[in-house]
DNA sequence: AGCGGAACCTAAAACGTTTTAGATTCGCCC
DNA sequence: GGGCGAATCTAAAACGTTTTAGGTTCCGCT
């Protein structure tokens, strides 16, 4: 491979002139500047970023550490647009994106500090759950962090987060709406902020109508298909069944539907059902899904912005950014519901 | 940021040795060892990855470099399960994981290079369809290549592929053992193997039947649902319509689906629809998707592992490893069909 | 006591870049 | 032609690590 000094030898200059050259730095002539970058690609010399970051003190790379309430981030129908949305800010400041590896039990934070550690990496974007210890301790090795759909309260570490219980809160405020009265809710089972704002979103709405909470109807449960198909069974169990359910996440509606298919019922004659997420299959469902866009990949820029700004020194404010989900309307709840456009741009390109 | 030199020092010891003692190298006392490991601890000591590399000349990192044929490497439902495997192997060898900027309008081979040059990185991955003229590139630039289900015939180029003929012709054989007679195609209209080969897998099976194959009842279309559906829509609409369908990819599948459900019809009693990948929603839909099980992960794995190996010198054979899928039979095409276990095993952690 | 060799340790160079401080050149004006 | 300042260039140090070659210490043996 050829390095910044074989480019300057051939152009007769110094690797320091070649260097400034190189990146449009003032101080060149334009001349020396022309030569030296026509030797470069004569040689195809490509800067070797290593060395770069060595010299500069700083990586321009980012981390992601997965949290620990998802499968696999690349796996999961609702991080990896959040991830999307991270690799595009990221990109498009020119930082590098590298990913630590998948939380098991037997990974520690030094373990992961081998893959993202100070030098490595500028900072470490924490996607989603993890415990507040581990946190702690990625802290205290020097490097700075962003969380992404949590937050730690009690400290000072910056988050973007989502208002879940705003999402919640206006899911069950469109089903009331729309006339029902006993609305059932398929939350969440789990000790991180997400599980309590989605149950407080959906009292919220009750409340506002002056409506009682009745506990028969809120199931809480692990967050998958089958769990979920599993509550709304429960649900439709019920001597006196709600007429429609909320569900805290798309995955966990299409359960719903299934359990309702089981039963020989259809949705949303018989039970309205309203997910929570938007994820690219909501619109292919049977029928397809009213649902909270939740801005994922928003989220993921926005942390990954905050992120590069923190790492230059720069304080964002708030220290806690969060952004609120629309409603989508879909079939799955009666409701008329045009189409709404996709999520995203399509970034479609030939081939060859 | 404490450095080796600050643990040497303080622990009495110089550098080298320091170095020596923290990789638990021979040469190095027990008793050394132990007070530069405490030394280490106490100080929180990480060591600087790009230190390391620039001294090493190699970096123990790959990359991956996403297709053309996917909107985005994330949030594509097939290649993100790939994604998933080539983190696995790779972090299971110690070696990290950069994703490269996603493909667009703009981006040259020389941006690439900017986030995984020679030097950044020890080779890349190339994950999906890229213009082999942009390979060739990449080549030139002094990086170690594997592409991952795609090749390039008529290169040297290293390849992890699929044997789509062999599953096209798989699932349309399923098809055809359940009696269908008519069995149409809606394949995906593109310029590159997957294309045609998926189209000569199901002429295979009806060849090997002595069935002709009727042009009427072959639909090329765009990879997608809506593109899938109208395909569909076409078929039926023929006079002599198709009793059964197969779809080149699941998300197509859900098209058809969507499509026969428009008209009123039943899937599988009026048209049996048969899809291929095995993403996560396809045991999910109404009915469940009998598909043919992809091995992405595997497919992600081997070529992160063949990778690993080139960039040591190794030179792994065959140059092409073609892995075959499995046929899932679940409820669309009516066949009895028991649940299949789910692909991969879930890594549910606990939350603090 | 002297020798040989193993075991342990270290100095210094090397990796490829950027930056800093200083050197040289150039053009211009008096 | 001399002097000045700006423009252009360069030498050298620095970043944090590993490796190489060599140095020292210590032990056991004769």
């Amino acid at each position: 491979m050829p390095t910044i000094r074989d480019v300057a030898r051939l152009a007769g200059v110094s690797p320091a002139t070649a260097s400034l050259a190189l990146r449009a730095r003032p101080g060149v002539r334009a001349l020396t500047r022309k030569l030296v970058e026509d030797v470069a690609t004569e040689l195809r010399y490509v800067p070797n970023l290593t060395g770069r970051r060595l010299a500069r003190g700083r990586a321009d790379a980012l981390g992601v550490i997965q949290g620990l309430n998802m499968t696999t981030l690349f796996s999961d129908a609702f991080y990896r647009l959040v991830l999307s949305g991270v690799g595009e800010a990221v990109h498009a400041s020119d930082y590098s994106l590298v990913i630590a590896p998948a939380l098991r039990p037997g990974v520690g934070v030094d373990h992961l500090m081998r893959f993202v550690g100070p030098g490595t990496v500028d900072g470490v974007l924490i996607v989603g759950v993890l415990d507040p210890e581990w946190v702690l301790a990625i802290l205290e090795r020097g490097l700075t962090v962003v969380v992404v759909d949590n937050h730690l309260p009690g400290t000072k570490v910056p988050a973007v987060v989502h208002d879940y219980r705003g999402g919640a809160r206006l899911v069950t405020e469109h089903l009331l709406a729309l006339g029902h009265r006993r609305v059932g809710l398929v939350g969440a089972d789990v000790a991180y902020p997400f599980g309590w704002e989605t149950q407080d979103g959906y009292r919220d709405a009750l409340a506002a109508r002056g409506l009682d909470c009745d506990p028969a109807l809120v199931r809480l449960t692990a967050i998958g298909v089958d769990a979920a198909a599993a509550a709304t069974h429960g649900l439709l169990d019920l001597p006196d069944p709600p007429t429609a359910v909320v569900t805290v996440t798309d995955m966990m509606a299409i359960g719903a539907l299934r359990a309702v298919r089981e039963r020989g019922l259809r949705v949303p004659e018989d039970l309205a059902v309203a997910g929570m997420d938007d994820v690219e299959i909501s619109a292919h469902t049977d029928p397809p899904l009213t649902t909270l866009r939740v801005p994922k990949e928003e989220m993921g820029r926005l942390a990954a912005e905050r992120l590069m700004a923190l790492s230059r020194g720069e304080s964002p404010v708030p220290r806690i950014a969060e952004l609120s989900g629309t409603l989508i309307v879909r079939k799955s709840c009666g409701a008329a519901g045009s189409d709404p456009a996709p999520e995203g741009r399509a970034t479609s390109l030939g081939y060859a």
